[in-house]
DNA sequence: TTCTATCCATAGATAGTCTATATATAGGGC
DNA sequence: GCCCTATATATAGACTATCTATGGATAGAA
Protein backbone atom coordinates (compact mmCIF):
# COMPACT_ATOMS: atom_id res chain seq x y z
CA UNK A 1 0.00 0.00 0.00
CA UNK A 2 1.99 2.95 -1.26
CA UNK A 3 -0.35 5.61 0.07
CA UNK A 4 -2.75 5.78 2.94
CA UNK A 5 -6.28 5.78 1.61
CA UNK A 6 -8.42 8.71 2.62
CA UNK A 7 -11.42 6.50 3.31
CA UNK A 8 -12.23 2.94 4.21
CA UNK A 9 -13.80 1.51 1.08
CA UNK A 10 -17.45 0.70 1.59
CA UNK A 11 -18.06 3.22 4.36
CA UNK A 12 -18.64 6.37 2.32
CA UNK A 13 -22.35 5.84 1.71
CA UNK A 14 -22.87 5.26 5.42
CA UNK A 15 -20.97 8.42 6.32
CA UNK A 16 -22.96 10.50 3.86
CA UNK A 17 -26.26 9.10 5.11
CA UNK A 18 -25.18 9.78 8.67
CA UNK A 19 -24.32 13.37 7.85
CA UNK A 20 -27.77 13.84 6.33
CA UNK A 21 -29.59 12.43 9.38
CA UNK A 22 -29.00 15.78 11.05
CA UNK A 23 -30.18 18.09 8.29
CA UNK A 24 -30.15 18.44 4.51
CA UNK A 25 -26.83 19.46 3.14
CA UNK A 26 -25.15 20.10 -0.19
CA UNK A 27 -22.31 17.93 -1.43
CA UNK A 28 -19.51 20.26 -0.56
CA UNK A 29 -20.95 20.71 2.92
CA UNK A 30 -21.16 16.96 3.41
CA UNK A 31 -17.48 16.57 2.53
CA UNK A 32 -16.52 19.37 4.91
CA UNK A 33 -18.64 17.92 7.71
CA UNK A 34 -17.01 14.50 7.42
CA UNK A 35 -13.58 16.06 7.35
CA UNK A 36 -14.31 18.24 10.36
CA UNK A 37 -15.98 15.58 12.49
CA UNK A 38 -13.10 13.19 11.88
CA UNK A 39 -10.56 15.84 12.89
CA UNK A 40 -9.24 15.98 9.32
CA UNK A 41 -8.53 12.27 9.25
CA UNK A 42 -11.11 11.45 6.58
CA UNK A 43 -11.07 13.35 3.31
CA UNK A 44 -13.83 12.84 0.78
CA UNK A 45 -12.53 13.57 -2.71
CA UNK A 46 -14.96 15.03 -5.23
CA UNK A 47 -14.38 12.02 -7.45
CA UNK A 48 -15.68 9.80 -4.67
CA UNK A 49 -18.36 12.11 -3.34
CA UNK A 50 -20.40 12.90 -6.43
CA UNK A 51 -20.55 9.36 -7.78
CA UNK A 52 -21.62 8.27 -4.30
CA UNK A 53 -24.39 10.86 -4.25
CA UNK A 54 -25.55 9.65 -7.65
CA UNK A 55 -25.68 6.11 -6.31
CA UNK A 56 -27.72 7.21 -3.31
CA UNK A 57 -30.13 9.15 -5.52
CA UNK A 58 -30.57 6.19 -7.84
CA UNK A 59 -31.35 3.88 -4.91
CA UNK A 60 -33.86 6.38 -3.62
CA UNK A 61 -32.06 6.86 -0.33
CA UNK A 62 -31.64 10.59 -0.77
CA UNK A 63 -33.42 13.25 -2.77
CA UNK A 64 -31.96 16.46 -4.12
CA UNK A 65 -33.10 20.00 -4.59
CA UNK A 66 -31.34 23.07 -6.00
CA UNK A 67 -31.25 25.99 -3.62
CA UNK A 68 -29.24 29.04 -2.75
CA UNK A 69 -26.79 28.84 0.12
CA UNK A 70 -26.59 31.41 2.89
CA UNK A 71 -23.66 32.87 1.01
CA UNK A 72 -25.74 33.33 -2.13
CA UNK A 73 -24.43 30.43 -4.16
CA UNK A 74 -26.42 27.84 -6.02
CA UNK A 75 -26.05 24.37 -4.55
CA UNK A 76 -27.78 21.04 -4.64
CA UNK A 77 -29.17 20.14 -1.25
CA UNK A 78 -29.51 16.47 -0.43
CA UNK A 79 -31.84 15.08 2.19
CA UNK A 80 -32.66 11.63 3.50
CA UNK A 81 -35.76 9.77 2.38
CA UNK A 82 -37.54 7.34 4.68
CA UNK A 83 -35.83 4.50 2.80
CA UNK A 84 -32.52 6.27 3.28
CA UNK A 85 -33.03 6.51 7.01
CA UNK A 86 -33.75 2.80 7.13
CA UNK A 87 -30.76 2.08 4.93
CA UNK A 88 -28.50 4.04 7.24
CA UNK A 89 -29.65 1.88 10.14
CA UNK A 90 -28.87 -1.24 8.16
CA UNK A 91 -25.45 -0.09 7.11
CA UNK A 92 -24.58 1.07 10.60
CA UNK A 93 -25.60 -2.24 12.10
CA UNK A 94 -23.68 -4.16 9.45
CA UNK A 95 -20.63 -1.98 9.97
CA UNK A 96 -20.63 -2.53 13.71
CA UNK A 97 -20.90 -6.27 13.29
CA UNK A 98 -18.07 -6.22 10.81
CA UNK A 99 -15.82 -4.21 13.10
CA UNK A 100 -16.62 -6.51 15.98
CA UNK A 101 -15.75 -9.55 13.87
CA UNK A 102 -12.46 -8.04 12.78
CA UNK A 103 -11.79 -7.18 16.40
CA UNK A 104 -12.23 -10.80 17.41
CA UNK A 105 -9.70 -11.89 14.80
CA UNK A 106 -7.26 -9.21 15.90
CA UNK A 107 -7.52 -10.23 19.53
CA UNK A 108 -6.76 -13.80 18.59
CA UNK A 109 -8.08 -16.72 20.61
CA UNK B 1 -25.71 -2.92 -2.06
CA UNK B 2 -27.41 -6.12 -3.20
CA UNK B 3 -25.32 -8.49 -1.14
CA UNK B 4 -23.44 -8.23 2.10
CA UNK B 5 -19.74 -8.38 1.43
CA UNK B 6 -17.81 -11.11 3.18
CA UNK B 7 -14.94 -8.80 4.07
CA UNK B 8 -14.26 -5.15 4.60
CA UNK B 9 -12.14 -4.13 1.61
CA UNK B 10 -8.62 -3.23 2.64
CA UNK B 11 -8.52 -5.31 5.78
CA UNK B 12 -7.64 -8.70 4.34
CA UNK B 13 -3.88 -8.21 4.31
CA UNK B 14 -3.98 -7.14 7.94
CA UNK B 15 -6.05 -10.17 8.91
CA UNK B 16 -3.69 -12.53 7.13
CA UNK B 17 -0.63 -10.95 8.73
CA UNK B 18 -2.31 -11.15 12.12
CA UNK B 19 -3.04 -14.84 11.64
CA UNK B 20 0.59 -15.45 10.83
CA UNK B 21 1.88 -13.63 13.91
CA UNK B 22 1.00 -16.72 15.89
CA UNK B 23 2.59 -19.39 13.72
CA UNK B 24 3.22 -20.25 10.07
CA UNK B 25 0.16 -21.50 8.30
CA UNK B 26 -0.95 -22.58 4.85
CA UNK B 27 -3.53 -20.61 2.86
CA UNK B 28 -6.45 -22.85 3.54
CA UNK B 29 -5.62 -22.80 7.23
CA UNK B 30 -5.47 -19.02 7.27
CA UNK B 31 -8.93 -18.82 5.73
CA UNK B 32 -10.31 -21.28 8.26
CA UNK B 33 -8.69 -19.44 11.16
CA UNK B 34 -10.20 -16.11 10.14
CA UNK B 35 -13.58 -17.72 9.70
CA UNK B 36 -13.41 -19.45 13.04
CA UNK B 37 -12.08 -16.50 15.05
CA UNK B 38 -14.80 -14.25 13.65
CA UNK B 39 -17.51 -16.77 14.55
CA UNK B 40 -18.20 -17.40 10.86
CA UNK B 41 -18.85 -13.75 10.17
CA UNK B 42 -15.85 -13.27 7.90
CA UNK B 43 -15.36 -15.58 4.95
CA UNK B 44 -12.20 -15.38 2.90
CA UNK B 45 -12.91 -16.57 -0.63
CA UNK B 46 -10.12 -18.33 -2.50
CA UNK B 47 -10.25 -15.67 -5.18
CA UNK B 48 -9.41 -13.07 -2.54
CA UNK B 49 -7.03 -15.16 -0.46
CA UNK B 50 -4.49 -16.29 -3.01
CA UNK B 51 -4.08 -12.96 -4.78
CA UNK B 52 -3.60 -11.41 -1.34
CA UNK B 53 -0.91 -13.95 -0.47
CA UNK B 54 0.83 -13.20 -3.78
CA UNK B 55 0.76 -9.49 -2.91
CA UNK B 56 2.26 -10.18 0.51
CA UNK B 57 4.97 -12.36 -0.98
CA UNK B 58 5.84 -9.72 -3.55
CA UNK B 59 6.16 -7.06 -0.87
CA UNK B 60 8.39 -9.34 1.14
CA UNK B 61 6.06 -9.39 4.12
CA UNK B 62 5.67 -13.15 4.12
CA UNK B 63 7.74 -16.04 2.82
CA UNK B 64 6.49 -19.41 1.69
CA UNK B 65 7.64 -23.00 1.89
CA UNK B 66 6.10 -26.23 0.59
CA UNK B 67 5.56 -28.83 3.27
CA UNK B 68 3.37 -31.76 4.18
CA UNK B 69 0.46 -31.18 6.54
CA UNK B 70 -0.24 -33.38 9.53
CA UNK B 71 -2.83 -35.11 7.37
CA UNK B 72 -0.27 -35.94 4.71
CA UNK B 73 -1.16 -33.34 2.12
CA UNK B 74 1.16 -30.99 0.36
CA UNK B 75 0.61 -27.36 1.26
CA UNK B 76 2.37 -24.05 1.06
CA UNK B 77 3.20 -22.72 4.49
CA UNK B 78 3.43 -18.95 4.87
CA UNK B 79 5.32 -17.21 7.64
CA UNK B 80 5.95 -13.60 8.60
CA UNK B 81 9.20 -11.86 7.77
CA UNK B 82 10.58 -9.12 10.00
CA UNK B 83 9.26 -6.58 7.51
CA UNK B 84 5.90 -8.32 7.65
CA UNK B 85 5.75 -8.05 11.39
CA UNK B 86 6.48 -4.35 11.16
CA UNK B 87 3.92 -3.95 8.40
CA UNK B 88 1.28 -5.62 10.53
CA UNK B 89 1.93 -3.07 13.26
CA UNK B 90 1.53 -0.26 10.78
CA UNK B 91 -1.68 -1.59 9.31
CA UNK B 92 -3.15 -2.27 12.72
CA UNK B 93 -2.36 1.22 13.90
CA UNK B 94 -3.77 2.75 10.72
CA UNK B 95 -6.88 0.62 10.99
CA UNK B 96 -7.53 1.67 14.56
CA UNK B 97 -7.14 5.33 13.69
CA UNK B 98 -9.50 4.89 10.77
CA UNK B 99 -12.13 3.19 12.90
CA UNK B 100 -11.82 5.87 15.54
CA UNK B 101 -12.26 8.59 12.90
CA UNK B 102 -15.34 6.90 11.47
CA UNK B 103 -16.63 6.53 15.01
CA UNK B 104 -16.32 10.26 15.58
CA UNK B 105 -18.36 10.96 12.47
CA UNK B 106 -21.00 8.42 13.49
CA UNK B 107 -21.34 9.92 16.93
CA UNK B 108 -21.86 13.34 15.45
CA UNK B 109 -20.79 16.50 17.23
C1' DT C 1 -8.55 41.87 -11.98
C1' DT C 2 -6.71 38.27 -9.88
C1' DC C 3 -6.96 34.91 -6.51
C1' DT C 4 -9.13 31.78 -3.24
C1' DA C 5 -12.82 29.33 -1.60
C1' DT C 6 -17.02 27.50 -2.80
C1' DC C 7 -19.81 24.46 -5.62
C1' DC C 8 -20.97 20.72 -9.24
C1' DA C 9 -19.75 16.84 -12.15
C1' DT C 10 -17.55 13.23 -15.17
C1' DA C 11 -13.88 10.23 -17.47
C1' DG C 12 -10.41 7.16 -16.84
C1' DA C 13 -7.06 4.77 -13.94
C1' DT C 14 -6.39 1.78 -10.19
C1' DA C 15 -7.14 -1.53 -6.58
C1' DG C 16 -9.34 -5.07 -4.16
C1' DT C 17 -12.88 -8.45 -3.77
C1' DC C 18 -15.96 -11.97 -5.72
C1' DT C 19 -17.48 -15.53 -9.13
C1' DA C 20 -16.28 -19.12 -11.72
C1' DT C 21 -13.24 -22.41 -13.05
C1' DA C 22 -9.36 -25.68 -13.08
C1' DT C 23 -6.42 -29.07 -10.87
C1' DA C 24 -5.23 -32.57 -7.44
C1' DT C 25 -5.56 -36.00 -3.53
C1' DA C 26 -6.63 -38.19 1.18
C1' DG C 27 -9.96 -40.70 3.42
C1' DG C 28 -14.67 -42.30 4.47
C1' DG C 29 -18.74 -44.74 3.02
C1' DC C 30 -20.97 -47.89 -0.20
C1' DG D 1 -13.47 -50.37 -6.86
C1' DC D 2 -16.00 -45.95 -6.89
C1' DC D 3 -18.05 -41.76 -5.35
C1' DC D 4 -18.22 -37.98 -2.44
C1' DT D 5 -16.52 -34.54 0.70
C1' DA D 6 -13.01 -31.91 2.65
C1' DT D 7 -8.62 -30.32 1.93
C1' DA D 8 -5.42 -27.60 -0.78
C1' DT D 9 -3.57 -24.21 -4.56
C1' DA D 10 -4.23 -21.04 -8.18
C1' DT D 11 -5.85 -17.91 -12.08
C1' DA D 12 -9.02 -15.25 -15.29
C1' DG D 13 -12.52 -12.14 -15.64
C1' DA D 14 -16.29 -9.42 -13.68
C1' DC D 15 -17.57 -6.00 -10.63
C1' DT D 16 -17.39 -2.14 -7.45
C1' DA D 17 -15.56 1.71 -5.16
C1' DT D 18 -12.14 4.86 -4.70
C1' DC D 19 -8.75 8.22 -6.46
C1' DT D 20 -6.59 11.28 -10.03
C1' DA D 21 -7.25 14.50 -13.22
C1' DT D 22 -9.93 17.59 -15.49
C1' DG D 23 -13.53 20.83 -16.65
C1' DG D 24 -16.74 24.47 -15.58
C1' DA D 25 -18.88 28.30 -12.85
C1' DT D 26 -19.28 32.31 -9.39
C1' DA D 27 -18.99 35.15 -4.92
C1' DG D 28 -16.19 37.93 -2.47
C1' DA D 29 -11.80 39.55 -0.88
C1' DA D 30 -7.42 41.68 -1.91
Amino acid sequence: MPKKPELMPGTLDMLILKTLTRHPQHGYGIALAIKRLSDDFLTVEEGSLYPALQRLLLQGWVKAEWKMTETNRRARYYSLTAAGRKQFGLELSQFEKMIAAIGRVLEGA
